[in-house]
RNA sequence: AGAGCAGAUCGGAUGAUCGCGGGUCCGCCGUCGGCGGGCUGGAGGAAAGUCCGGGCUCCACAGGGCAGGAUGGUCGCUAACGGCGACUGGGGGCGACCCUAAGGAAAGUGCCACAGAAAAUAUACCGCCCCGAUCUUUUUCGGGGUAAGGGUGAAAAGGUGAGGUAAGAGCUCACCAGUUUCCCGGGUGACCGGGAAAGCUUGGUAAACCCCAUCCGGAGCAAGACCAAAUAGGGAAACACUUGAGGGCUGCCCGUCCGAAGUUUCCGGGUAGGUUGCUUGAGGCAACAGGCAACUGUUGUCCCAGAUGAAUGAUCAUCACCCCUUCAGGGAAACCUGGGAGGGGAACAGGACCCGGCUUACAGAUUUACUCUGACA
RNA sequence: CGCGGGUUGGAAAAGAGGUAAUUCGCUGGUCUCAUAAGCCAGAGACGGGAGUUCGAUUCUCCCACCCGCCA
């Protein structure tokens, strides 16, 4: 069985980092998500979470992130090897549910 | 029973699977360290706003003056406070109770639009009265007295009555209201109760400037300390004490300190990044004691988040809570009782150095004391 | 996290206790064969809630929103 752990790895956990995916990587847009997917040397998968204040208030967007890590997780084994992922939340989508933002996100992704 | 008022407590619970970050123990690899496993504990009453106060850290341990800021009934509590408690004055409510930036306007300055004669030194608009002139008289003009009457305004120069007067006026008197001073009694005190005298009365505004009293050094954990790739060439210590540029100490001044350029010695400084500060503390809980209370003391007991792109989640089940629909029983009905079935809801909100408060947001539940109204006894 | 500044018609922007200017835009009229410009007239605002005051856009306090600084 795939394992489904999410350690301190698979983040993303630099400012550096975080600049280098939004410059070099592809941009995916829905309605609630922009996901920016980027190759990386290191041959790991990692995720990262950008959630802004226009979103909502601290409660709000630790959910929001929290689910977003929540899928990633659950999901890691479709998506590709030696990937850089960020996932940026457009607005507040705090009411949807897991499976929501896990159909919308799985849409995105065939892209 | 209804309405209300002041507090206090809580802020869903349990389990399963997957997952996150901390501490500790064991094993393996092993230079830091990494991996695996076990155990243990992991957000709030406001963690929030950042409105105050303090601890802690650094700035040269910070002295004086000016400026600036804050507070403003009294007494107490406290590490401290702009907080809290008790009491006093004022205002509101039938009441329980609530609100109160509540020192000084008889230190000075300013402002008080419009209206009004006048907004504070009463320069008198109308009116009333006296005198003089004019004139047959009413009239008209001039000089003066008068704040009793008028209308205006948010606010009009103590109120009522009597005397008094040419008309009037605290001009005088009685009662009442208020101010200041003094005395007596009570209270630690704010102040309260009683009495006497004075001038006879003084507009409002200090969340206008200001005066008085008290307090305040500046920054802030992104403080600060340590390790240290890259990059750039200097940096630090000691001595000497002449000029002292420049800089720092709070905005300014005084005062004071460091100090370029000299000689000698030494090798360090520091960005990315990492470590530390970092959680045992004005700590929680219980009992007893003191105090009206805020709070304090003693004893016992407990260890209860330390993340750093930032840890508490997702899914499911059961049980409680609330709402809606439906069903059964009783009843004429309103409705009451039961809980079978289905559906929905469950607030405000997330630590970021730590405490004490304040303020603001908040579904609902439990509970205590008290007040008013109605009924019964 | 900590520290500062701001909010005035649709947009910009003065006012600092009593009447809210001004410019652009908007609406109607006038002028023109018509449009623009010009001229005349008009509508449309003090972020919310308490307090001080006779009276707050202005002063004080509390919220809400926006902007900036410190890595």
């Amino acid at each position: 069985m795939e394992k489904q752990s999410f350690g301190k790895k698979e983040r993303v956990r630099k400012r550096k980092n975080y600049l280098d995916i939004y410059q070099r990587g592809r941009r995916v847009h829905s309605n609630n998500f922009t996901v920016i997917l980027s190759p990386n040397p290191s041959g790991e998968k990692r995720l990262g979470v950008a959630v802004g204040k226009k979103v909502g208030n601290a409660v709000k967007r630790n959910r929001i992130k929290r689910l977003l890590r929540e899928f990633f997780r659950l999901s890691k084994d479709r998506l590709p090897d030696s990937k850089d992922m960020v996932i940026i939340a457009k607005r507040d989508v705090s009411s949807l549910k897991y499976q929501d933002v896990c159909l919308e996100l799985a849409e995105l992704l065939k892209k």
